[in-house]
RNA sequence: GCGAGCGUGGCGGAACUGGUAGACGCGCCAGCCUUAGGAGCUGGUGAGGCAACUCGUCCGGGUUCGAGUCCCGGCGCUCGCACCA
């Protein structure tokens, strides 16, 4: 049985075989003795930071779509060193968190024990598929050296007055007694033993990022970063513009109780009906009128047992009246106030003016309870006392009527005089509302880096001194999660109590942990110091590295991830630590590898193993088919057959480089293959960095065609530039070539061919010659030729000339492309 | 429902700012070499037609000398978000 990865000799050449295991073997060995890929950080010139996103190390191993996303990182690195940079290609381990914790509940083995040994398994195989990466600054999150810096982190945030406590509900399984987080929630039930899940409140740490939303949203207009990214990130933050309107709650005595809501339509007010606060409102006990109270009761208790899923995805109108009224401010005139499930306490201020006739939600409400529904926008040649069907919502041609003084009014113009008018009196204002909410990084579980505060009777709320951290996570036998809703650290005795550092009381602990989304945070500030004790991140290696020239990931982490690290990174400015507020100066997202058009996924039986590929074909073979099938950007589909046409590849370029050496170099190189080696340098040059890696591919697929044409053995200055353009792709093979021509040190050492214009330039070009727009022939001609030229020598081809009756209206030349004559 | 992206041979995909549609690769066909070949080499390969030629980039319109590319209207697929006031 024939042998795939070997490839017996041309029978007219002395070509040894062509084993990618040997070859590769041989310079992982040699790249790792030299310490190759470790930079000198300190001293190393023109510093390029290639980075990709730290694989989370699961169980199963590195999955396909983390090697596409290396590869492609590796190949965009190994160009930069070509090109003379001194390339930094740290990795690491995003190894915290409740996916791991879970895992190792399920398999029952400690986290502790677990992840280490996952950790081994991804460095075998990452170290198997040959990337550029520094190991000498490999880095994990549960490091106790690095998770004290996570702790740092914190503890900045918290005296800049951004972390701060407060009650939210959390999704809660009455059955296994414990905290889910909503990926975890399914249609309103636990995903593991379906039972419906409740909402419970519990006091959390969160973040202030919407204090940084104006920033976090305006800079994204100078980033170069995927549109993609971009746009998702902007809808994110969510800023919407509009008012804040104040209603005077009208009551029988001296209650001056306020409700402010938020509204994007300040023009509608004339059509305010009622209003409706969420059922977490914290004014609901107050203006609840006695003989309504046991219907509020039980309406706000209904809600408050409802998931979140459930109540978010359910669009049937639910409510009670509260008895009370509130005085609307255009109008003068009492309307109800009701509390309902569809008004969100997160949003806004919990509380809306329902515009029935031109929201679709009020209309539903107020069709559901009979509350009066009015016009007070229409449309040219609309009646403005025609009754409503539906909510009319909004057209940009509408004018406001039945809204007094500004009847006819258009809408943008309504909107802005109706807040004026209201703002004289104090009765409304504009804002901005973002529907970003502010980071809740409370775990109530063990797989984390422990919140570093102490609570102390005498002195409240203490942050841990910087001196005594790491907050050491205790090892505890038992970690799953009991029915208390409280972290399993508070259980270890011995570590929840603690002397106050401030009065020397007794104290206890923070049980939470910080959420995984912290670690990953600032990850990419460590790596540089990833060696340092006594640092975060040194301040001299920060200044020169960073912030990161090129970030590659995956769109999942699109929102939530590149958010909280550009909010980290501009809290870290802004307390002088760091002197850039965006962490990544370039970031591009990349695709997704399907199989057989559907994602892979155990359940579907498509997943592929990288380790069976690499063992098949070679490390070298499969990142450049990776590579090949299809825009790196937009990701492809994994199909096995395509790979031997890559390997077919190596095997040419194998071949072809032993045979050039062979020969003694006498004689010159080829004029046509010369051009079409510089028309390949420049194309492959522009390809790479613009992550149009397949298309590089098959540039230098076509320019092996050209170079294998005929009998004639290649020379060697036509074969080594192909080498040093593979070696991004290829880069094992690409040394032993390199080694094989006579090259010193690493093929990447030998930097990028040299591109002579003036040798990639034809004389002669194909023009193409159309009659009305259809293509009739092609002439070659010179590169400089003239209209007129080129229309007499197309004329004297009968195949053209026929089609060409009379004199031609008009003649369109496009210098060295076309000419198209129109009869 | 809202937002983003996509739709090209048997298949994965090329085609930069409108200018020779199908590069490159897989597969397939023929030939060579071989005891043999799931190896290698050479040539061919969008559809129809002997040919001249005609038709072809999801569908229907439009702009243009010229449209895969731009504009309008549909259909379909993928991925986010989802009662956000």
């Amino acid at each position: 049985m024939a042998d795939p990865t070997t490839t017996p000799a041309r029978p007219d050449a002395e070509v040894p075989d062509y084993v990618p295991a040997t070859v590769e073997a041989k310079w992982q060995a040699r790249w790792d003795a030299r310490r190759a890929n470790s930079p000198d950080l300190a001293r190393g010139e023109k510093p390029f930071y290639q980075l990709m996103m730290f694989p989370y190390p699961s169980a199963e191993g590195l999955h396909i779509g983390n090697l596409y996303a290396f590869t492609g990182n590796d190949i965009h690195g190994r160009f930069q060193r070509l090109r003379g940079h001194t390339v930094f290609e740290p990795i690491g381990y995003d190894a915290f968190g409740i996916h791991s914790e879970n895992y190792a509940l399920k398999v029952g083995v400690h986290p502790s024990e677990l992840i280490p040994r996952n950790i081994a398994n991804f460095r075998r195989q990452l170290h198997r598929a040959g990337l550029m990466v520094d190991w000498s600054r490999e880095l994990s999150t549960t490091d106790r050296s690095y998770y004290k810096w996570t702790q740092w982190i914190f503890l900045q945030l918290y005296h800049r007055g951004l972390a701060y406590k407060k009650r939210a509900a959390v999704n809660w399984c009455p059955s296994c007694k414990t905290v889910l987080a909503n990926e975890q929630v399914e249609g309103g039930v636990c995903e593991r033993c379906k039972t419906p899940v409740e909402q419970r409140q519990l006091e959390q740490w969160f973040f202030r990022i919407t204090d940084y939303a104006p920033r976090l949203l305006k800079n994204l207009e100078k980033m170069d970063w995927s549109e993609t990214t971009r746009t998702a990130q902007r809808n994110w933050i969510g800023a919407s513009e509009g008012a804040r309107v104040t209603f005077r709650v009208s009551d029988d005595g001296d209650r001056t109780d306020d409700i402010s809501v938020f509204t994007t339509r300040p023009d509608t007010i004339f059509g305010a009906t009622y209003l409706v606060l969420a059922p977490e409102h914290p004014l609901v006990d107050a203006i609840t009128r006695p003989e309504q109270r046991a219907e509020v009761q039980a309406y706000r208790e209904r809600a408050a047992r409802q998931d979140l899923i459930t109540r978010k995805t359910s669009k049937e109108k639910t409510g009670a009246f509260t008895g009370a009224t509130a005085i609307n401010p255009a109008t003068g005139a009492a309307i109800p106030i009701w509390i309902a499930d569809y008004v969100l306490m997160e949003y806004g201020t919990g509380a809306i003016m329902a515009v029935p006739g031109h929201d679709e939600r009020d209309f539903d409400f107020a069709r559901e309870f009979g509350l009066p529904i009015v016009r007070v926008v229409a449309s040219e040649g609309v009646d403005p006392g025609a009754p409503l069907e539906a909510a009319d919502v909004e057209t940009t041609a509408a004018r406001v009527v039945n809204s007094g003084e500004f009847d006819g009014m258009p809408v943008a113009r309504a909107k802005e005089r109706i807040v004026a008018w209201l703002a004289s009196s104090g009765a409304a204002e504009s804002v901005t509302t973002y529907r970003l909410h502010d980071w809740c990084i409370s775990r109530q579980r063990y797989w984390g880096p422990p919140i570093p505060i102490i609570y102390c009777e005498s002195c409240g709320t203490v942050p841990v001194p910087e001196k005594d951290l790491p907050v050491e996570l205790p090892y505890v036998e038992d970690v799953r999660p009991d029915d208390s809703g409280i972290s399993p650290l508070a259980r270890h005795e011995e570590w929840y109590h603690v002397a106050c550092p401030q009065c020397g009381k007794r104290a206890r602990r923070e049980t939470d942990v910080s959420d995984t989304f912290l670690d990953s945070a600032w990850y990419f500030l460590r790596y540089p110091s990833a060696d340092r004790e006594d640092v975060a991140f040194d301040a001299a290696l920060t200044r020169k590295w960073l912030p990161v020239n090129s970030y590659i990931g995956g769109n999942e982490h699109a929102v939530l991830h590149l958010l909280y690290a550009r909010f980290v990174t501009m809290v870290l400015h802004d307390a002088g630590l760091v002197h850039f507020e965006e962490p990544f100066t370039r970031f591009r997202a990349h695709g997704l590898i399907i199989r057989e058009g559907a994602k892979m996924s155990k359940s579907k039986g498509n997943v592929v193993n990288p380790d069976e590929y690499i063992e098949r074909w070679g490390a070298d073979a499969f990142r450049t088919y990776l590579m090949f099938l299809g825009p790196y950007e937009e990701g492809g589909d994994f199909r096995d057959a395509g790979i031997i046409g890559v390997k077919r590849f190596l095997d040419k370029l194998w071949s072809s480089t032993h045979a050039a050496t062979a020969q003694p170099a006498s004689g010159s190189p080829d004029v046509d293959v010369m051009r079409k080696l510089h028309q390949t340098i420049r194309k492959v040059g522009e390809d790479i960095p613009r992550l149009s890696y397949n298309t590089a591919v098959a540039a230098m697929m076509e320019y092996m065609n050209v170079l294998r044409r005929g009998e004639r053995t290649p020379h060697v200055d036509e074969v080594r530039p192909l080498v040093q353009m593979v070696a991004p792709f290829a880069p094992h093979i690409a040394e032993e070539l390199w080694e094989k021509l006579g090259g010193r040190g690493s093929v990447l050492d030998g930097g990028w061919p040299a591109f002579d214009p003036a040798l990639a330039t034809e004389d002669e070009v194909a023009l193409a010659v159309q009659v009305n727009g259809k293509l009739r022939g092609t002439i070659r001609v010179s590169k400089t030729i003239t209209q007129d030229e080129a229309f007499a020598l197309a004329m004297q081809e009968p195949n053209i000339a026929k089609f060409v009756t009379g004199t031609p209206k008009k003649v369109i030349f496009v210098a060295g492309r076309l000419l198209n004559i129109v009869v």
